[in-house]
DNA sequence: TATAAAGTCTATCGTACCGATAGAGTATAT
DNA sequence: ATATACTCTATCGGTACGATAGACTTTATA
């Protein structure tokens, strides 16, 4: 399950493409947007930024901005540093590999086969999609707008 | 993340089908062979026979078998009974699908589409894999035995 | 038919994490 | 100066997870 922080993250991620422009947008005003309650928001923003993807303005006239490049923030990126590996099980991640204490081989194991399967299929789709190319594709795919 | 319940379950069904012999295997032989708390693996391997993956024979001699051919038991059944649904966001589940309360249109929502790709590619592997097939695979992939 | 073996059921428990909120502190544009 | 906004620390209720205890029921077989 995607956690509450990650799929707001990317909301509030979204929202700041979106709005383009390079001003700064401030906390309040994406939470109302995205219906994101803002105290939860202010942390969520706040670890976007010491991670290097959000960038902050203080005081009047604040708010916050992309600081890379729309195509070079990864989905993977952020939900891994919210929610922690894509793999199901540690022993089937790529980025924080664990070892099963308890098992002797893991060649022979099934579940860890099967199990890293899933994690390659998953860091595919999200390894693979940038902010600026998941939103080419939705709106290649469907006419409307909205958001969820 | 895959819970501990169907690690075990997973687990369980595959020392059941490399048993094979038809002849039940006690909850406590699994418990120890595969190192599963026995407490726990009984309420695994009870929703399992209420499931209908699994069959069981009391008192003495007793013991859980398969109820069915590994050839039609296949990942996604388990992980699902245990953990839900596989999509990572409700508004992107097949089997167990609920609209995002506050989505004014899914079709023009990024997350709904990447996260919609997730499940598909998870879903993919794990209602594509049995037990069978996946111990065959890992037969052919590497050479040992244990599990994990 | 007694008895030991083995599955079944109900209840409970501690811990950890999640989602959310409060409130004080700090920087900054005007 | 001062209002505006981000930043930090602390806390809280709820829920789910992993696990365990103990009593109950069924069945093979001696």
């Amino acid at each position: 399950m995607l956690s509450k922080k990650a799929k707001y993250a990317l909301k509030a991620l979204i929202a700041l493409q979106e709005h383009g422009s390079g001003q700064p947008v401030r906390i309040a005003d994406l939470a109302r947007s995205e219906r994101i309650p803002k105290k939860f928001l202010e942390a969520i923003l706040l670890d976007l930024k010491k991670r290097g993807i959000l960038s902050s303005q203080k005081g009047k006239g604040g708010g916050y901005l992309l600081a890379r490049d729309p195509r070079r923030i990864y989905f993977g990126e952020v939900v891994r540093m919210f929610d922690g590996p894509l793999a199901p099980v540690p022993c089937a991640s790529q980025t924080a590999y664990v070892r099963c204490a308890d098992c002797p081989d893991e060649a022979a194991c099934v579940v860890h086969f099967v199990m890293k399967e899933v994690r390659d299929a998953t860091a595919k789709v999200l390894d693979g999609t940038s902010l600026a190319l998941a939103a080419r594709r939705v709106e290649g795919a469907g006419r409307g707008r909205g958001r969820g």
